[in-house]
RNA sequence: GCCCUUGUAGCUCAGUCGGUAGAGCAACGGACUGUUAAUCCGUGUGUCCUAGGUUCGAGCCCUAGCGGGGGCGCCA
C-alpha cells in the first residue's frame, strides 16, 4: 500500500479525508470500545490538537500489542482518513496497521494524561514538551523568532553575528561568566595567589557575552541597519520569575537613527510580534488565553491596535508623585523606578505599553547619548504589562569628547574601549539601537508567568542538570 | 543576596489536641455498541525531605541543613 506521509496538522484537515496516508507521532491517550475496537488520540508536534485513530479489533497485533498501549508509546499508523463520527474532530484515520516504535512503561513514565504543575514539569524538561501548554509555548517561540528575522529582513537590516566570548565587560550589564582554561584543581593544589592570564587561552580574562551591542555598533556604523539575535549570559544571581543566566537576545542597531525613530521601530516591533502570533498561532493562543491568562487575546489586540504611550522619565515622575499611591520605594527625580513603579504606570495608568525616555544621567550607562540639558541622556525602556520591561534602548553618544567624558566620569577604562572609540573618531554618524529579551517577549505573548517555562532548557543559579 | 512560604503514595493534596497515615486522579483487573481529560465496579501503593533534639510516644513541637514556589534587588 503506497501512504503519503503527512503530519497530523494535515490530517487534522477536512482536505485530507479519502486520502491513505501514514501518521507518525506518540500517543496521548487510549479509550477501548468492547464493540472491539479503540480510540488512540495521536500527536506528533505538529499542532495542539490530536489525531483520532479507530483501531479495529482485527488488526493483528489489537489483543497483544494496541490495547496494552500506554501515554508515550510512539507509533506508526498507516489508513484511510474519514470523516469523523465525533463532535471533538473532523477527520479521524482508519487503522489498516499499526506499528509501535516504543512502548513506555506506565509505572515509571512520569506524564499522565492529566495535567501537572509547571513545578514539577520542570523536573521532567526532558519530557515536558511532550505536554500540551509546553509545545504550544514551542511552536509560539518559534513563530515568535521567524517574525523576528521577517520584520528586519523586510526592512533590510543584515543579521550580524556578534561573538559569544568577548574581553569586554560591555556595558556593566551584569556580573559576567567567565571562560577560562586555566586548571582549577591543579592551581588550587597549588596554592596559586595569583593567577597569570597571559598563560590563559586568549592571554587575558574573557566572558561569554552579556550583550553584542558595542560589536553591532561597529557594524551598523558601516552597514546601516543590523541585527544580532544570540544568546546572552549573566551571572547575576537573580531568583525570579523573570531573569535567567541564560536567555535569548534581539539587538538591533541602526546608523542614522534617533531617539524617536528607535521608539517608532521597537513599537512596530513589539506590534508584529504580536500579530503575527495572534494569526499565525490561533490555537495556541486560545490555549493561552483559557487555560493561563484569561483575557490574553483581547490584550494583546489591544496592543497591536492601539498606540504605545511615549513618557519622558520626568513627567513619569510627577505622574506617579501626584498619582496619590503609596509605594515601598518612595518616588523622587533621580531615583531609578522600580518594578512597582512600572507595574502602576503600565497596568493601572495606561493599561497598555509604555515607552519611558530621557534618563536621569547618573542612572544609565557611559554609551547614551547626553541630552543638551546636560542632566538626562537618550535612553528608552519599553514596558509591558505583566513582565515589565521588556526592551531597552537608546540614541548611542555619537561625538568622541563626550563620550570620552562620560567613560572618565564612570571609571571606565578608555583603553579597553578603543576600538569603540575609533567609530566616533573615523566617520562618526547619530544612531541609535535597542535590545529584547526573547524570553520575556515569549512570556508577554504567551501569558507564561515564570519565565523557566519559555525556554527549552532554563539555566539558573544552581540549575544545570539537563 | 534579603524576606515570605512550602516539602506526606506515581501526581494533586488532606491529616484535628502529639497516640505510628488517607482521599481524588493515574496504574492494574473487570463492565460498557462511537468515545472526547469517557463512564461504572474492584485492587494495590509510603525513607511523611535529611540530621539532630524534646517526649512514654513526633507527619505534627524545637534546632540546623537541603530542595521547591513567590516577592524584592540587579536587568532583558
Amino acid at each position: 500500500m503506497s501512504a503519503e506521509k503527512i503530519s497530523v496538522k494535515q490530517a487534522r484537515s477536512p482536505e485530507s479525508i479519502g486520502k491513505t496516508v501514514k501518521i507518525e507521532g506518540w500517543l496521548r491517550t487510549r479509550r477501548d470500545s468492547k464493540a472491539g475496537f479503540s480510540f488512540l488520540e495521536i500527536n506528533d508536534g505538529s499542532c495542539l490538537g490530536n489525531l483520532q485513530v479507530i483501531a479495529n479489533a482485527d488488526l493483528p497485533n489489537y489483543e497483544q500489542q494496541i490495547k496494552s498501549l500506554n501515554t508515550g508509546a510512539s507509533l506508526c499508523v498507516i489508513g484511510e482518513l474519514k470523516e469523523s463520527g465525533g463532535k471533538c474532530q473532523a477527520t479521524e484515520l482508519v487503522a489498516s496497521s499499526l506499528v509501535v516504535y516504543g512502548e513506555a512503561d506506565p509505572e515509571t513514565y512520569p506524564l499522565q494524561k492529566k495535567r501537572h504543575s509547571f513545578e514539577k514539569l520542570r523536573e521532567w524538561a526532558h519530557l515536558r514538551p511532550r505536554t500540551n501548554t509546553f509545545g504550544a509555548v514551542a511552536r509560539v517561540r518559534n513563530c515568535i523568532c521567524n517574525s523576528i528575522h521577517q520584520f528586519f529582513q523586510e526592512q533590510e537590516f543584515l543579521y550580524v553575528h556578534t561573538p559569544i566570548i568577548t574581553a569586554s565587560d560591555c556595558e556593566g550589564a551584569g556580573a559576567m561568566f567567565q571562560v577560562t582554561t586555566l586548571n582549577l584543581d591543579v592551581i588550587a593544589q597549588k596554592q596559586i595567589q595569583q593567577l597569570d592570564y597571559k598563560q590563559d587561552f586568549f592571554g587575558r580574562r574573557a566572558y561569554l557575552t552579556v550583550s553584542g551591542q558595542l560589536e553591532g555598533e561597529t557594524f551598523a556604523c558601516a552597514l546601516g541597519k543590523i541585527y544580532t539575535f544570540g544568546p546572552t549570559f549573566r551571572a547575576e544571581k537573580s531568583n525570579t520569575t523573570r531573569h535567567l543566566a541564560e536567555f535569548w537576545m534581539i539587538e538591533p542597531e541602526m546608523a542614522f537613527y534617533e531617539l524617536e525613530d528607535n521608539m517608532a521601530l521597537a513599537e512596530a516591533f513589539i506590534k508584529r510580534i504580536a500579530r503575527d502570533a495572534l494569526t499565525k498561532c490561533p490555537e495556541d493562543m486560545a490555549l493561552f488565553n483559557e487555560h493561563i491568562e484569561p483575557g490574553l487575546i483581547a490584550a494583546l489586540q489591544n496592543v497591536v491596535d492601539s498606540q504605545f504611550v511615549r513618557l519622558p522619565y520626568t513627567e513619569a515622575i510627577e505622574l506617579l508623585a501626584a498619582s496619590g499611591q503609596t509605594f515601598e520605594y518612595p518616588v523622587k527625580w533621580g531615583v531609578d523606578l522600580q518594578s512597582e513603579h512600572e507595574r502602576f504606570l503600565t497596568e493601572q495608568q495606561f493599561k497598555s505599553p509604555v515607552i519611558l525616555y530621557n534618563y536621569p544621567r547618573t542612572l544609565k550607562p557611559f554609551y547614551m547619548y547626553c541630552n543638551d540639558d546636560g542632566k538626562t541622556v537618550r535612553g528608552m525602556d519599553v514596558l509591558v504589562p505583566r513582565v515589565g520591561e521588556i526592551i531597552g534602548g537608546s540614541q548611542r553618544e555619537h561625538r568622541l569628547d563626550m563620550l570620552e567624558a562620560r567613560m572618565a566620569e564612570q571609571g571606565i577604562p578608555a583603553e579597553d574601549y578603543w576600538w569603540y572609540a575609533d567609530l566616533r573618531r573615523f566617520g562618526t554618524v547619530p544612531h541609535s539601537g535597542f535590545g529584547l529579551g526573547l524570553e520575556r517577549a515569549v512570556q508577554f505573548i504567551t501569558g507564561m508567568t515564570n519565565i523557566r517555562d519559555v525556554i527549552p532548557f532554563p539555566r539558573f543559579p544552581g540549575s544545570v542538570e539537563f
